[in-house]
This record gives C-alpha cells, sequence and structure tokens, in this order.
RNA sequence: UCUACUAG
C-alpha cells in the first residue's frame, strides 16, 4: 500500500493527476489494501482534475470502508468540497463530524473565504472562539484575509490584538497576512510600520505594499518599492 | 507517503 500511495502521490505532484487517479482506480478493481493516504491522495487527483463529481464517489467510498471516522480524512474531504466552492457539502462532513481539530475549523472557514463570503467566514470563527479548539497561527491568517476581503479595519485590529494576547506564533506568513489587512483595510500607515519592522520579508510583503500604493495612486512610489524588491515572480 | 494558511 505504501508503493501505491506514493505512485498516486507522485504523479499529482508531478502535475499528472490523470495518471495519479489511475493507479487509485487500480487499487480499487484488484481489491489492494486501503489506508486513510490512499484517500487522501485520491482527493487530491480529484482537486487537480477538477472533478466534484469524482470526489463524491470517493466520498461514497470512503463511508462505505469506515474512513469517514478519520479525523484526517475529513479534514481532507471538508477542504476538497471547499475549494470547489461546494460549501453545503464542506458544512454537512463538517457538521457531522463527532470531532473536528483547529485544522477542520480552519479548513472550513477558509472555504468560505475562498467563495467570497467574509462575514460568514467570520461568523464561524466566532464560534471557533465559543468552541473548544483554540485558533492557530494558520486560522488567524485566514481570518485576517477575510477581514481584508471585507475591509474591515476595527475587525482587524481586534484579530491583531487577539495575536498578541494570546502570544500566537508571528510567521512571516501571518505577519504578511496582517500587513496584507491594514492595506486593503485603510490602515496604510499601520502596515508601513509593521513592513518597516520586519525582519524577513518575502514577495508577498512587497506585493501587498506596492499593491497599496498603487491603489492609493503613488504610483511613483509603488514604482519605487518594485525596484527596490530583492527578489521577484 | 497523510489534512488547513498570506500578495499579485
Amino acid at each position: 500500500v505504501y508503493i501505491w500511495n506514493t505512485m498516486i502521490r507522485g504523479y499529482c505532484k508531478a502535475q499528472k493527476p490523470v495518471v495519479g487517479f489511475s493507479f487509485f482506480q487500480k487499487m480499487v478493481r484488484e481489491y489492494v489494501e486501503m489506508d486513510r493516504r490512499s484517500f487522501v491522495f485520491a482527493l487530491k487527483a480529484c482537486e487537480l482534475l477538477h472533478r466534484v463529481d469524482v470526489g463524491i464517489l470517493i466520498h461514497c467510498r470512503i463511508w462505505k470502508v469506515g474512513f469517514v471516522f478519520d479525523l484526517i480524512v475529513r479534514n481532507r474531504l471538508i477542504h476538497f468540497y471547499g475549494n470547489w466552492g461546494c460549501l453545503d457539502y464542506a458544512q454537512k462532513v463538517f457538521d457531522e463530524s463527532c470531532e473536528v481539530d483547529v485544522v477542520s475549523w480552519t479548513a472550513m472557514i477558509d472555504g468560505y473565504l475562498k467563495k467570497k463570503r467574509p462575514d460568514e467566514a467570520l461568523r464561524l470563527f466566532d464560534s471557533m472562539l465559543g468552541s473548544s479548539v483554540e485558533p492557530n497561527q494558520v486560522t488567524l491568517i485566514t481570518v485576517f484575509s477575510a477581514c481584508a476581503q471585507k475591509g474591515d479595519l476595527s475587525l482587524g485590529k481586534s484579530i491583531h490584538k487577539y495575536v498578541e494576547k494570546n502570544n500566537v506564533k508571528c510567521s512571516l506568513n501571518l505577519m504578511n497576512a496582517m500587513l496584507d489587512m491594514y492595506v486593503k483595510c485603510g490602515g496604510f500607515s499601520l502596515a508601513k510600520e509593521i513592513f518597516d519592522e520586519m525582519e524577513i520579508k518575502d514577495v508577498f510583503s512587497w506585493t501587498s505594499m506596492i499593491n497599496g500604493y498603487a491603489k492609493k495612486g503613488e504610483l511613483d512610489l509603488a514604482r519605487k518599492y518594485f525596484d527596490e524588491m530583492p527578489e521577484r515572480n
């Protein structure tokens, strides 16, 4: 099963999901035993194939063989449906879970965000705060992104306070998400402060600043930042 | 060999 899984995973990584998925089909046909990773990778292949319908078939099989009771498989399902905008399916998996963790919550919040429904994403975050699962660094990145999408500066600030109060680990991604939130919510001076204080910056940090200047009409400054970027993509 | 995250 290790080898089979590696084949599915490897072909997906090489952007050949058709081939990857054919290994999964072969496993089914030849009654090869499967573990949770077989399903996780098969769903990955469906995601690359843009085939929600095939994903649903895999979901059925997951039911049949009992892997719906596996937290990681369920999280992967929530993410799969959320990615394709099937929020009702994602929500159903989420709601019917006997156990959810921080990944389940974050994947669900991110699903609403991808569908450009930041209000619902933020409402979900609110219920998360009332649950027994603590948000982590990744959750807060998603939440900053929701604030940015909504343009809600005061909410963004309160999340910023939450990060400080709870000593959330400040990764580069988190700083970038916070920076971008301030840029998009009209807190540009705060964004610039963060940017100037950041020890490490990447293309995301620079692009958010350039975007901010460009949207403000400060094209010369946007150009200046562009010229100063150490690396571009 | 396993699941969630930031800009354009």
